[in-house]
DNA sequence: TCTATATAGATGCAATTGCATTGATATCGG
DNA sequence: CCGATATCAATGCAATTGCATCTATATAGA
């Protein structure tokens, strides 16, 4: 009988710090953004996806597997994206179910602006707070938190 | 000059790993409250505020500073909350703006419900995974990172 | 007191999310 | 090759969120 099904108070803790830091830093970033009247963090983070993943582009399950987003949200925030000339979707030759997503000059020049704004928000909120060593011990802390199968 | 535009690499690796272990974990806990046909995570958050609050209860602009919701939110959460007989809005003496909420024996025996199931997985996801020292550890670096004005 | 401004909370409407399901192709077992 | 099952992606519909605004009361200042 070695489950634990009640959390030690440092557990609960930790939990809330998580939940609420987490919160309020995505918050702040998202304010960032709009202000500077640019799409929501969603759109960077599958702009940047694609834009690492280069003229071959992405297969939709791919950004799921990536994003953890779920695959209607991705199904309908391609659409946007597409409809905002921000990626094209291509026909994928040896599988008719799917398609190939690959992003556009222009949706690399919206990336490009965003991460100005967005990258500033991580130095301020993030690395103005914490040394390298304290940035790093926090990343593998919560490196140990991943679910197991969880990427990168 | 002293303002950092452009994050290291160490704070933009904290920052991605901060977003996507707290979404995973939110994830998570909220399937299991899924699971067990339990309302989601944000009804918790209240209800737990107001059980903490007791008798005298709070007032909704009390419970956005303590939880973070946004105003609209909290409207519309304590409206559900309320419909579903977890909370009573009572009107208050000395300011007629304004009301304070009240959870009552159904929400309490709610949050029970809930706390059940959450408490396990904040054990499983987090307890489990790191020592007390390093959910302490967690903790301080996560309290570093809160914005000046936040609560806790 | 009277007007201007601030605060508490609700709400109309548009956008997004969540859920369940569907349509279409792929793959596997016999 | 054929039917059963699995995978990829889209979508109808309900619920929630976000934005802007609105109503009502409180407070501050002339």
């Amino acid at each position: 009988m070695t489950e634990k099904t009640n959390p030690s108070p440092a557990a609960i803790k930790a939990w809330a710090r998580l939940m609420r830091v987490s919160r309020q830093l995505v918050e702040r970033a998202e304010d960032a953004l709009k202000d500077s009247s640019l799409p929501p963090l969603a759109w960077y983070d599958v702009l940047h996806e694609l834009a690492e993943a280069g003229e071959g582009g992405l297969r939709p399950f791919q950004l799921i597997e990536r994003t953890l987003f779920a695959q209607y949200n991705i199904s309908r925030l391609l659409a946007r994206l597409e409809a905002d000339g921000l990626v094209e979707k291509l026909r994928v030759a040896d599988d008719g179910r799917g398609q190939t997503i690959r992003i556009t000059g222009k949706g690399r020049e919206t990336r490009r602006r965003m991460w100005a704004v967005y990258g500033r928000s991580i130095a301020e909120l993030v690395g103005a707070k914490l040394s390298n060593d304290d940035l790093d011990t926090l990343s593998a802390l919560l490196g140990r938190l991943r679910h197991p199968a969880m990427p990168e």
